[in-house]
DNA sequence: GCGAAGTGTCAGAGTTATTTCAGGATGGCG
DNA sequence: CGCCATCCTGAAATAACTCTGACACTTCGC
């Protein structure tokens, strides 16, 4: 799965550049060429990595980097500065940069230190996902259509055993195995896949498979 | 007037380059082997900067940071650290350090931080916020809507850890370890948490995880 | 040293989650 | 169409966890 990527910087050809190698890398890449765009852009696209530049007419990439934060985005953060910038890098490490390469800068460079920043685990935790819903499995929350819906513990383990393999037939006996240690009745699947079908608001996307189990599908 | 630096390095090599780059930069150095030198040495040298590796034998770098901040050094601190070692960053400015260079580093970069650091007069707190509220880490204060709350010193450190990773659940466990050094009942962190929420006005800010934790959320 | 403020623990009340059961609904099959 | 196995769901008991008031102890400022 690519890794995504925002590129935020008001010079179009290096903008350009950047979005094209960091592609060719295999990042998913979306670009924005200022710092009001990549606000708008970062809250709908959940990058999981951003590459800012410092030196930007309006917004500075400080400033977009202390908004992102504040927003709560825990994403690895990469700033491009000029080489005699001391300031603008301590600055931009308070305002909650992970890591900053001097321009001009090697594309080499940049894409090393991304790898840098991803295995580093910025998002630590999995997040199995299928079918347009992501599961938070430390917060016990589902996302769904940009909306956030609370879990207990015991459906969040259902739906991450679901999720961890999707089209494929779970069966109440592995269940109860896997989440009860084998200590319930098997009635306490189908008591929380009616939860998990009525919490996420539709009832096909877990099928009964008759006399079987249950299986995930879209 | 030469800045005094104190230089805290076990490994032989890296330590002379050190005190050899900085003293050609101008530097009054000083160097120590480990955590136990490093503290002697700051009571009767009193250095202006002090550059510390984090991993070593005995005391690590973070506990010598602490130490000095304990005993009321105002020194500006950079820390040392190992590329991955993500949490020893945290940990590290939790502890009072400035700034931090990632291993294995230029010693221009070293240089340069340094510099920094005596710009800008080391003692700057950092304010780290979150949705609307800011936290004053040094008057223990929060900003919220324009009004400043006071907060007693755990209230501001369970906040503070809160605000570093927001959107994350905060383990009980976790908060126990951190603020009170694992010498605490787990109860004691809902018991702030209560306090906070009160203080706060805003009982929806901190969420709380049933059976893992609390979550700093809008 | 004194009072006020802050800290940490406990116990019990309050809340939420878990699990079981039973009866009605549903679906496949002859 | 009717039967039987299977599934679904409301209710209710139980269990688990969280919250909060009270209290004892410590620390801090004066």
């Amino acid at each position: 799965m690519a890794e995504r990527v925002l590129v935020v910087e008001d010079d179009p050809p290096v903008r350009r550049m950047l979005e094209r190698s960091l592609a060719a890398e295999g990042f998913d890449v979306r670009a924005a060429a200022d710092g009001g765009a990549a606000l708008a852009m970062a809250a709908d696209s959940a990058p999981d990595l951003v590459v800012l530049d410092v030196t930007m007419p309006g917004l500075s990439g400080t400033d977009v980097c202390r908004r992102l934060r504040e927003k709560g985005l825990s994403a690895g953060v990469l700033m491009l500065t000029a080489r005699d910038a001391v300031e603008d890098r301590v600055r931009g490490l308070d305002a909650g940069a992970d890591d900053y390469v001097v321009k001009p800068f090697a594309i080499e460079e940049v894409v090393a230190r991304l790898r840098a920043l991803t295995r580093r685990g910025h998002d630590q935790s999995i997040r199995p996902s299928f079918a347009g819903i992501t599961l938070d499995t430390e917060a016990n929350t589902v996302e769904r259509e940009g909306e956030t819906i609370g879990l207990t513990a015991r459906e969040a383990e259902l739906l991450e055993l679901l999720l961890r393999s999707p089209r494929t037939v779970l069966t109440r006996q592995l269940a109860v195995e896997q989440i009860w240690q084998g200590a319930a009745v098997e009635n306490v699947v189908d008591r929380y896949v009616a939860r998990l079908r009525r919490k996420l608001s539709d009832p096909l996307l877990i099928r009964t498979v008759r006399g079987v189990g249950f299986i995930l599908e879209a």
